[in-house]
DNA sequence: TCCATTCTCTGACTTTAGTCAGAGGAATGT
DNA sequence: ACATTCCTCTGACTAAAGTCAGAGAATGGA
């Protein structure tokens, strides 16, 4: 498999490193044009590029000046904080951009010409299922203070979904509690899912004194569904469980979640008799793990 | 579709790009790195890398010595030729590029890692066939002087097959003649299909006065079948033809030669009468060209 | 209010990647 | 045998990419 992974990778980077030569055809550097393809038509905050671009302080200065002394670029102070300046693009860069992007549709396109339509269509279905898995893949699931703005972030996206989807709406102090305290080890755990730094799924464990732990805050963002990751945090959490000498994983669940439910049964959680009084619940899961089959976890710890 | 490709191509650079960062975690720089690997453990040619590697011989020729300096690398007169000079890795210099392969190894199983089983095989299926489709894609066709080395190689190889594949052999001065003179224009074409400029297969046309062609010499090497290569080659010998004002095309084929006569009847030849006393035929095919449908030929012509 | 931090920019660097012209030795065709 | 071509190497360049330390302005928290 690792094997079919180089190879693909030699494939790939050889054919579509060709395509990404139409940035290097126009008379600009590399660095010059990647630098105005990203400041895009409505501009863009220059430390959101450095970070973008991964580029040094200085270096991203000094090509913003020489796009600049080109007349495609003006870089003014931002509204909000005057340390920070935004850069965009005038009429020429926007020119400029747009025959950049003319470029890589033909690049793109001279991809799929020398094929037949039935192979252009099994090309394309293809390509968007490596780019979903490679996605998938890309997603790093880490354990996370809950006071940290991801997780902050996470939790209030998680609160706001259950209120739209209930019917009558949900109010966490009417639930039963998980705070910060009780998902902070070692009384529990939260992890957050991230895609290129942004927060986009979390779940959590929260320990009890006997061998039993319960699952809460399990929420995976729109964009993002469909990869399975759900299913990796929930297994994610388990290995943690199991760490700690768990034995029996509970939680409840709203009849209107109906992936989770789903989610749930296929992994080995079977339905009890009510085990709190969750105002919310509509139906109640357990599953007792089997020790022998837990891996060593293996996740990076985020800074905290 | 071409955003589709775009986007792929987004996303693979950035997943796969970090990948091929494990070259440069080496104290080397990328060049070095590139170069030591691709003189492999058998050695290799100095202008073998030289193309392959496409760089300048300049560059190359320091490159190559700031690897024997470190003494990585040992360069020495090639047996057969005075003039090439052939790099052999050294112990040390084998060692580092063993260091270079689990590096890209760990790289692509760190792509793997976080996908479940069925994800890693959903994903390694859909790679083989983007790698399919995108080599099929690189694959040049180009009309060529059969006098070309390129041409040449792919005739003998071509005879070479017929002689095995026929029963009792096949013999080109018994067979019906579409020498050189016949495949040059006016009086016909041969297309020579090329990956990495190297030939993998071929087909020409044989004008006749009327408005009649014959399709001679197909033959796909057996690296790129199940490409749709030999589907390219006969569309655009037809769009020649139909620019030649040919209506009607025919060939004749060997009962051995089963997945070409599914290919002649998959694109609409019929079978015919026998048309002529070629020795070597057990079927005579014929297909009427739609002139309407028959788009402009966009045929690169390759230097005679 | 003050101090630490954040953000951007500048000058002074280094390394990498690459080009170009030409030299010198070896092979090839006539 | 001789001119031509091929292959490699060298010196002298250039451009791009990037690093580092620090300056100066703005912000935020104690």
């Amino acid at each position: 498999m690792i094997d079919r992974v180089r190879r693909f990778n030699r494939t790939v980077t050889q054919r579509i490193g060709a395509l990404n030569d139409a940035f290097l055809s126009s008379d600009r550097s590399l660095g010059q044009a990647r630098l105005l393809w990203e400041i895009g038509p409505q501009g863009c905050d220059v430390r959101l590029l450095r970070s973008r671009l991964d580029l040094n302080s200085g270096y991203l200065s000094r090509l913003l000046r020489s796009l600049k002394d080109d007349g495609l670029v003006v870089v003014e102070q931002s509204g909000t904080d005057g340390r920070v300046r935004t850069a965009h693009l005038t009429d020429h860069g926007l020119t400029e951009r747009a025959m950049l992007d003319r470029r890589s549709d033909d690049a793109a396109a001279s991809i799929l010409a020398p094929l037949s339509v039935r192979q252009r269509t099994q090309l394309i279905t293809a390509m968007i299922e490596v780019e979903r898995l490679l996605v998938a893949s890309t997603v790093l699931v880490t354990a996370c203070n809950p006071r940290h703005p991801d997780a902050r972030s996470c939790l209030r996206a998680y609160f706001s979904e259950l209120s739209h989807r209930f019917d009558g709406g949900f109010d966490p102090t009417r639930s039963i509690s998980a705070d910060e305290e009780e998902l902070t080890p070692p009384a529990g755990l939260l992890l957050v899912a991230s895609l290129h730094s942004e927060p986009v799924g979390c779940g959590a464990v929260k320990f009890h004194d006997d061998a039993r732990a319960e699952i809460k805050r399990m929420w995976v963002a729109p964009t993002v569904r469909g990869l399975g990751l759900g299913r990796r945090l929930l297994a994610d959490l388990e290995v943690h469980a199991a760490a700690n000498r768990i034995r029996t994983l509970r939680l409840e669940t709203n009849r209107a979640l109906d992936e989770a439910i789903g989610l749930y049964r296929a992994v080995g959680y079977h339905e009890v008799l009510a085990f709190n009084d969750e105002p919310y619940a509509d139906y109640w899961f357990e599953k007792t793990l089997d020790r022998s089959t837990a891996p060593a976890p293996n996740l990076p710890d985020r800074e905290h």
